[in-house]
DNA sequence: CGAGATTTTGAAACCATTCAAGCGAGGTGG
DNA sequence: CCACCTCGCTTGAATGGTTTCAAAATCTCG
């Protein structure tokens, strides 16, 4: 049975060099996050961990960070990749239902809940904005539900990539930080799978893959057409 | 293709005898309802419908509520049932990304979200609970996921039925208001594999089918065994 | 009872998985 | 510097479970 197996050597935060950050404004869909401190994770690093106790929310500043959950028959599932910008450890109860991990070195802003409790209660809009990204999260769910649902091992691979390069704002050039393991365990595939099924798409000509983690899309409308 | 075929001929919401309702108390993951209004519809009866203006919130007073979604290809992928006590139709943004329907004759109440979203304003409980509200919502749609992620037809149907007797509260006697249809476009299975593996369950002394819709679970402990 | 819809059953086809082996890059030690 | 090892990725062949297509059986309701 797979399980994951990161290297915690390195995976320590930095502990000490946390400074507060100075959020200028925010917008519809974004916090008074100068609340918070940005913490930096090496590769693999763990930010937190299925069960624990769930007293922040976290966004990231840089990097890219990939939660999951350990399954009951032990496989893994990859819930969601998170870029710069975006919001992860949104929880309901007192414990955190997933992990988080970097995938490479990133920097993530944490925020206490209590404190951004204290300051929803005073502030409608900030309240609001707190259930706002709640519901992005549950739509980014049933979007995943929908992909799940039936589709071929080859639009889920297609429909990934757009989104990342989407994600990511490039336009073809992509750079992904994640193995095919995590790609995997978050399309619901075999590894196998997705290397073939990327391979196929490089035979169709839709992609080119100089190197295993750069992938290049060629033909961006083939690909959104397979996708539909 | 598949499409789902209802009659709206008698599927009208009483349009008159609305009145409002009295809630004694609401404990933690409910809200003071007694904003809102219960509405009746009949079988069938579409509640909201996809891309609609979503100003208003739903819990289920009496009878089953399915919410669902057309997608692209023109598959329907039931999102969820929900029983009585149960909230739907939260949203994001202005318009409902799902449709809801009733499966039997049902009693709803529907909240305005301009008298909840001014109420959330003046009370943090309120708004509170609206978040916890939407978090739910996420974590059954991980479920969800997680239910699609890598289960087979007899793990999906188990534990749909276990999930089923759970939230309708019965011990054995199961009374499905939804088709085969419903179960399929739920578990992302098809109509055969659904009454086949139902079938295979009756085979092999788990359960029992008396009419179609209603299901004894004859062996409950195998039932969970089989979804781990 | 009869007609239409829903459900069940059967057989063949298909697609992803499984098991197994080969490839290639990065790192270590001689 | 090269042999060697490891790890991640790719490729191949066989298996198996779900889907698809087809048809029979059952239920519901006028």
């Amino acid at each position: 049975m797979y399980a994951a197996k990161i290297d915690t050597a390195n995976a320590v935060p930095f502990p000490a060099a946390l400074f507060p950050v100075r959020a200028a404004s925010f917008g519809d869909d974004d916090l008074p996050m100068d609340l918070g401190q940005v913490m930096h994770f090496a590769r693999g690093a763990e930010i937190f961990g299925q069960g624990e106790k769930a007293d922040c929310l976290y966004k990231v500043v840089s990097g890219w960070v990939r939660t999951y959950r350990i399954l009951r028959d032990g496989r893994r599932q990859v819930e969601g990749f998170h870029l710069a910008g975006e919001y992860f450890g949104i929880e309901a109860g007192g414990s955190h239902r997933a992990s988080a991990e970097a995938l490479g070195p990133a920097a993530v802003q944490v925020v206490r809940r209590t404190a951004l409790n204290d300051l929803a209660a005073r502030r409608g809009d900030v309240a609001a904005t707190l259930f706002r990204l709640a519901i992005q999260g549950l739509e980014r769910a049933h979007e995943h539900v929908a992909m799940l649902s039936h589709k071929t091992a080859c639009e889920r691979v297609a429909g990934f990539l757009l989104d990342m390069a989407e994600r990511a704002d490039v336009r073809t050039g992509l750079e992904l930080p994640m193995s095919r393991q995590d790609m995997a365990d978050y399309l619901s595939l075999t590894i196998e799978t997705v290397s073939r099924t990327l391979s196929q798409l490089q035979a169709e000509g839709l992609i080119e893959i100089p190197k295993s983690r750069n992938i290049i899309l060629r033909n961006r409308e083939a690909l959104e057409e397979m996708c539909e």
